[in-house]
DNA sequence: AACCGGACCAACCGCCCGGTT
DNA sequence: TAACCGGGCGGTTGGTCCGGT
């Protein structure tokens, strides 16, 4: 069965706000909240509007503590920063800098951070992979997993503390490589290639994080989706882009070194571009 | 002045999750 | 326990603006 809508659709207005609109929004929250019902909100302001858009228009636009205008370097390497580590997580950055929402990080990132590091990226050189070096650029802290594992419970619990406590974050200007370079130990002898991990616990010391298509090195002949794509995958500074065959390699030679126990399974989030694959092993 | 294409951003859509019944 | 419901979230869309031709 399928979900009811929030509301009639064919009853209420949508498109851009009026001032008179915002005034009524804006009026009546002052007055009464929001009573903890978006649903009911709008009838009971007198606003022909979905539920849900009057809690958009509030949250991004009408409420007092909004920060409007340009992002400051600082909060531009605060969401680099942030985007390096747990991916596309508006929310959870919008945490971190006050005044600014979710929907306002999400479009500046869309519009301008991106484009601004990808041209940054691109000068970079490229290095086709060579596993043997590629383990060994591995620091040597990954064996225990815990030097870094405070990173993860940190963003989950915004704790802005993370920040320089990763050590791809030690650089303090806004670079290419503060976005890529990504490896993510944490608790439950985990590492993540890639970005956006999403973990179970609330505390963020979760031991099993989920994402993604699993999939099984057995699995690997059933790669023909991805044949054309790229990943980019890095330990440590400079991220490296790879293509399927080299991915399958890496899997197959990652259970000949010690920090890969067996039962080795690799998660691939299909809905990703060429800049976003992770790789969970475990 | 008119047209065009890209940039920007407000708003919508659909899904997920947790709480409630 | 299952169905329902609302809040929250990320992805996407579409309208507007603006600079270039």
């Amino acid at each position: 069965m399928g979900r009811a809508p929030c509301c009639d659709k064919a009853n209420v207005k949508k498109g851009p706000w009026s001032p008179e609109e915002d005034s009524i929004l804006m009026d009546y929250i002052h007055k009464y909240g929001t009573g903890g019902n978006w649903i009911s909100l709008p009838h009971k302001a007198g606003l022909k509007r979905c539920g849900k858009s009057c809690r958009l228009r509030w949250l991004n636009y009408l409420r007092p503590d909004i920060k409007h205008g340009d992002f400051t370097d600082e909060e531009d390497r605060v969401i680099c920063s942030m985007f390096a580590t747990i991916g596309s997580r508006w929310s959870i950055m919008a945490a971190q800098l006050p005044g600014r929402t979710d929907n306002d990080i999400k479009n500046y990132w869309n519009t301008k951070l991106k484009k601004k590091l990808m041209g940054l990226s691109s000068q970079s050189q490229r290095k086709l992979p060579t596993f043997p070096s590629y383990h060994q650029t591995l620091p040597t802290s990954l064996a225990g997993f815990e030097p870094f594992s405070s990173v993860q419970s940190d963003i989950l619990n915004n704790n802005t503390a993370f920040l320089g406590t990763n050590p791809c974050f030690n650089n303090t200007s806004t670079t290419t490589e503060s976005l890529v370079s990504y490896y993510y130990p944490v608790k439950g002898k985990l590492i993540m290639f890639g970005r956006e991990p999403s973990c179970s616990s609330s505390d963020g010391s979760c031991s099993q994080i989920s994402y993604g298509r699993e999939m099984k090195r057995e699995d690997m002949g059933n790669f023909q989706g991805f044949r054309d794509q790229k990943f980019m995958l890095s330990c440590g500074v400079t991220p490296l882009e790879y293509d399927l065959e080299d991915v399958k390699l890496l899997i197959n030679s990652s259970g000949d070194n010690n920090w890969c126990n067996n039962n080795n399974h690799i998660f691939i989030d299909e809905n990703k571009t060429q800049e976003e694959v992770m790789d969970y092993y475990y």
